[in-house]
DNA sequence: CGATCAGTTGAAGGGTCTCAACGCGAGTGG
DNA sequence: CCACTCGCGTTGAGACCCTTCAACTGATCG
């Protein structure tokens, strides 16, 4: 609902958004306070924090926020918008590791290496913080919730590449989306939004990537979970009709899955209604 | 890349055996510049840090550090030793998430949460520091040295959930094994050991698990890479004979496999020479 | 309207999982 | 000392799921 502001609204030249008005955190000129505010600190700490301006970009759809090698200038926050992460294989595979989403931490792996280990584009219009690795300790100093920030936002990023493990431990490709969806669904909940329904931010491809499968076994999961009746799918847009079911059979490991199938639907049926 | 003759270029903890100091940390009663020092601070770092115990903690093997969803009172640093942290599923299928080594960080991704998403145990007989969780916050501002540090560790566990992804990848089982033992290969050598001849000290169980495969699939691509000539296995002793082999192996995607395998060896040979 | 891409579905082949058996070493107690 | 057990590691055979190649639809775009 908030995020219903999209602005795909074409566009293509006229004058490159970099300069808006502003009100707030909108304006190129935020803060560390509208940083803290972002990603949840205490408003006394919002309130007293050290007035010193923290960058803010804004990246159209499809546009790249840093490459993979780049020096590791900034690491950036998620203001809005929706970011895949990826590393690019010598034969032109993308690997993509992880998306992220507002109030999320990016590029934060780079910290302790010379170069940016992965790479980031934007999957739909976003904005980002930027602060820069080099003033990171300083500020850190400057500001101990800026230090808190921080912590908790690579603390999360590291759970956040935990629920890939999670995803590419099941065996099973349904299984594989079923847990996607659910990690997608519970940081929908986080972000205020309904946890039931969501439109996916990435292709098809990008998710078969990120699950580890082909992306037509992707398609085919999608049929099949739509099949059992556990979630309606209209190309990007995904409707969690049974969260319960999709919830157990997640749980699936091995071949527990035949007693899942087997239980909710001997043949998938073409559950396809608009 | 590796013709660095010094340190270890690249590695965030490059010269961590450059500097010997007595057994002071070897103690119990070791503090805030011994966790410095073993995570490669700067020597004058190490040598003004506030003088604040640290506990240290020792473990046989096969002891865990802390369980699955246990309160997070502490972070650890590991001085010696290996651990795996895994997960464990409802139905007791232990997913293997990762191995920790030696001034590597253990159980950060609790920071944000209230419990430990993981479970670690030792693999070997191990000593690790234990950094509270409520000091963290409190530490980190006495001493900015032990902030940056901290944040250059969750960097690296980042970068090392990472190998996962990389690892997970691969379609091939024998690719993903061979991935495996490189990101082995490099972590022995930063931290001063022989890059081509090491010791598992963890199970194929335990592989088979991280690998995302079953474990008789761990054996056969064991003997497979050993067919090929690219490395020497006994048991759990690895010995990589052909390193750029294996490199050039570990970089296929998809059906390139087939070429590098039939380029390397049409079928298997028994070269179990002792 | 032709081109390109995302998404879906079908058919065939192959890699891995599963089940099974075997050898081996360590720990145990007769 | 040796039989016994148990877990680790290896190897074999069949079933099955996924990959791959292929064709088709629909949408976007110049």
């Amino acid at each position: 609902m908030n995020n219903s502001i999209q602005s795909h609204s074409g566009q293509p030249l006229g004058n490159v958004a970099l300069f808006v008005p502003a009100h707030g955190a909108c304006g190129e000129r935020s803060t560390i306070a509208d940083l803290l505010h972002l990603m949840g600190a205490d408003d006394l700490d919002v309130r007293t924090a050290p007035v010193i301006p923290v960058p803010m970009r804004r990246l159209h759809a499809g546009e790249g926020l840093f490459r993979e090698g780049a020096r590791a200038e900034s690491i950036y926050f998620v203001r809005s918008g929706t970011f895949k992460i990826f590393r690019t294989a010598e034969d032109g595979y993308e690997q993509v590791l992880g998306f992220v989403g507002r109030a999320e931490v990016l590029g934060f792996d780079a910290v302790c290496s010379n170069g940016h280990p992965t790479e980031a584009v934007a999957l739909e219009d976003s904005t980002v913080f930027a602060l820069p690795v080099r003033d990171l300790f300083g500020f850190a100093e400057t500001s101990p919730a800026l230090g808190r920030v921080v912590h908790l936002a690579a603390s999360n990023a590291l759970t956040r590449q935990g629920e890939l493990a999670d995803v590419m431990a099941a065996v099973a490709a349904e299984v594989r989306l079923a847990r996607f969806l659910l990690h997608l669904s519970q940081r929908m909940a986080s972000c205020g939004q309904s946890p039931r329904r969501f439109v996916l931010r990435m292709s098809r491809r990008d998710i078969a990537s990120y699950l580890g499968v082909a992306h037509e076994t992707v398609s085919r999961s999608f049929t099949a979970l739509a099949g059992w009746l556990m979630v309606k799918v209209d190309n990007r847009d995904v409707e969690i009709i049974d969260m319960t079911a999709l919830r157990a059979f997640s749980r699936s490991t091995r071949r527990q899955l035949d007693e899942a199938s087997r239980s909710c639907m001997p043949h998938p049926v073409a559950a396809r209604a608009a």
